[in-house]
DNA sequence: TTGTAATAGTTGTTTTTGTAACTAACAAGC
DNA sequence: GCTTGTTAGTTACAAAAACAACTATTACAA
């Protein structure tokens, strides 16, 4: 009972899941293994270190999180003394958080890793075919806007 | 203190990820509401209904899927009648997996609709790409031989 | 045969996530 | 000033995933 027309692992989205995950693995296994962190807390640390001070929500408008996620990834980065949080005096709701120094270390350590290791992945491609390909997944990621509360 | 360098959102596996999840989200709300499903069911469905009876095993190499996951996908599908499950006589361990009439039914529409998305999905694209992209995605998967226990 | 290892699948326990409800601070209208 | 609504972020509880230990069965070798 198989239809020919339709290949589960032609499935976008499917085929998607398992690339993200492969790919993902080796890279998740350095984070953690080294400092710790969780998807969530890398990502974090990912966007203080890369765009500098921001609030909880630019974040998670950015990087399409939930808040709650982002609440508990800062508080376990701040636990462990990789970002500061400080209150912003004309609206004490925010709360502005940027690296330590030990985050900034542990940044800079795991930006080199994650180039290299874009570039080991993406190796097997023609430059032309890499950049394609990354627009294709932007493209396909903008497709839905932002479907979060 | 950015690095000209590296973009976040280009970053392989993060772009993939943020692909893959906005991607699913649509088609999950539908397998979800339809038959209340979760992901690791809705794969078990659709690896029982193209590639006909298997066994949790065989699904769990196809799919890269943990067997703990499969076991208690298919619990849940035999429970609501979705898919029947047969002893093998010659080795008693193993169990055979089919679809049911109603899971041949929920199977036969949600196969559908996943054709009908990835089409939407892709519409963007020129069927040159399209191919090209779903290629890429299929090498980069097979780049990480099977990470799971 | 009997003892050791391997395989199929399950169950129990701990992490992580998702969802919803909550507090605190601000904003605007009246 | 008050009420009503909104936003930033947290907390509590339920759902799902990850991981490890387990049972049952088969394989294989001494």
């Amino acid at each position: 009972m198989s239809d020919a027309d339709f290949d589960l692992t032609q499935f976008l989205p499917y085929l998607l899941n398992q690339a993200a995950e492969a790919s993902s693995l080796e890279f998740q296994k350095i984070y953690k293994d080294r400092y710790g962190m969780l998807r969530t807390e890398w990502r974090v640390l990912f966007h203080l270190g890369l765009y500098g001070r921001m609030t909880a929500s630019e974040i998670g408008a950015r990087a399409n999180m939930h808040k709650t996620k982002i609440s508990r990834a800062v508080q376990r980065l701040a636990e462990r003394r990789f970002v500061t949080r400080t209150r912003d005096d004309a609206d004490r709701r925010v709360e502005h958080l940027a690296l330590t120094a030990q985050g900034q270390a542990a940044y800079a350590d795991l930006h080199q890793v994650a180039q290299r290791y874009d570039g080991d992945l993406t190796a097997g491609l023609g430059p032309d075919d890499r950049v394609a390909l990354k627009k294709m997944l932007v493209a396909l990621s903008a497709k839905f806007p932002a479907g979060f509360t």
